[in-house]
DNA sequence: AAATATAAATGTTATTTTTACACTTATAAG
DNA sequence: CTTATAAGTGTAAAAATAACATTTATATTT
């Protein structure tokens, strides 16, 4: 080869995962129990190892896969944290990448031989490394993700009713949300479709189910709008 | 040691810079002609390799400083470039940082070794590798920056007039801003100090010079607010 | 069958923010 | 003293946002 850069330092690249699930109630994330040192026994965000013959989102896509069993899911990378120490083993530099997927929407078994489980956003206990670190800064990325993007296709269940996409964005910004400006807000993107059909899990009057029009929402995704929540 | 990654890929980790500066009337960008393979005598960004005992940060502040010879230069890492081929060479991965600096304080003589020369990002010619995508995401960044966070004492003299700073958002966001609104946004957002002194090299009337109030700005920095422009 | 309890659905008004827009002022140069 | 040039300044209309309470449908209880 004409060229190298044999001198140069090369070093281990790991992706992370930081998955975002929301169930009913709460914004959550799927963290796994490490049953190899070090660390063993401590929580983590799910991970791997880049590979000489992979991008990045190659590399997050294949360990989201290997986890969930789910394809295709939506993720963005959003840092690279490369603290010198932030792996005790050796040096690696870690891109994270943070997906939405709907909670029900996943292999269980996959979830339970990986020792995975969901965890409140809000209670997330120490993780290990700086995970927690990157758990913070994804959230923020999500919070502001929000008022530039829809959010939820991703999160919730095909047909869903305007309270459950009300309290993902609750759970998401993490504060309380006026119900009917909320639904005019919603409405006025123009990405729903109201379906005649009825929720009646929640209420005895029971509410209208919704759906997101795939190639509005896909449109918005392109689109430069803000959305103050 | 007891563990370590061994039979992991390596990779060589890459940071590469956009440096944005600011001249009066266009957002512009410095760059680099390459006098080395492969790819001589192409532009470039400005980029190095991360070393074993350095941070990402670490490694854009080591280059930024080497071609500018300036310290502490604001910047800020905004994406990881991993596709296969991207670097000809080897398999290697970027981190991309912007940096804002003021076009006339930096170390002429190193840039002038360096072969490197300010150019309008409007009129960016082709660029090695894929740089011109890491300039294209760069702009996205800082555009989207303005709205959540002060900019400008980065880019201008330490005093500037009203008009000085309204080129510079009309040089970054791409379009034509009405003067009078404009500055009673950035006056609501008290981060200025009018000075009594007038520049007098634009008009005969001459007109007041301002002054960032540090204190102010970096507390912005910090804060949550929108600025709609 | 009537009363009750629960969540769903719905619209208006006040406030704030944003946009559009044009004339006067200061000064150097001719 | 006239002219030319950029600086400086305010208001009104429009749009967006925020605050807010009652009615409705239905299952359950009495």
């Amino acid at each position: 080869m004409l060229h190298s850069y044999k001198k140069e330092d090369k070093v281990v690249l790991a992706v992370d995962c930081i998955i975002f699930g929301f169930d009913e109630e709460d914004l959550k994330i799927l963290l796994i129990k490490r049953d190899f040192e070090p660390e063993k026994g401590k929580l983590s965000l799910i991970g791997g190892f880049l590979k000489r013959n992979e991008t990045l989102d190659d590399a997050a896509s294949r360990v989201l896969n290997r986890l969930t069993g789910v394809h295709n899911i939506y993720m963005e990378q959003f840092y690279a944290f490369s603290a010198i120490d932030r792996d005790p083993v050796e040096r690696t530099v870690s891109t994270s990448y943070y997906a939405l997927i709907n909670i029900k929407n996943h292999n269980e078994e996959l979830i339970e031989n990986y020792n995975a489980k969901w965890y409140n956003v809000s209670e997330v206990p120490q993780l290990i490394f700086d995970h927690n670190k990157m758990l913070e800064k994804a959230i923020k990325r999500l919070q502001r993700r929000t008022s530039i993007r829809p959010i939820g296709f991703e999160l919730l269940p095909e047909k869903f009713t305007m309270r459950q996409l009300q309290k993902l964005y609750e759970a998401i910004l993490n504060k309380e949300l006026d119900k009917r400006n909320f639904i005019n807000k919603i409405n006025s993107l123009d990405i729903l479709i109201k379906l005649e059909e009825k929720d009646m899990t929640s209420s005895t009057k029971g509410s209208f189910l919704y759906q997101f029009d795939q190639n509005k929402y896909d449109a918005k995704l392109m689109d430069n709008f803000y959305l103050k929540l």
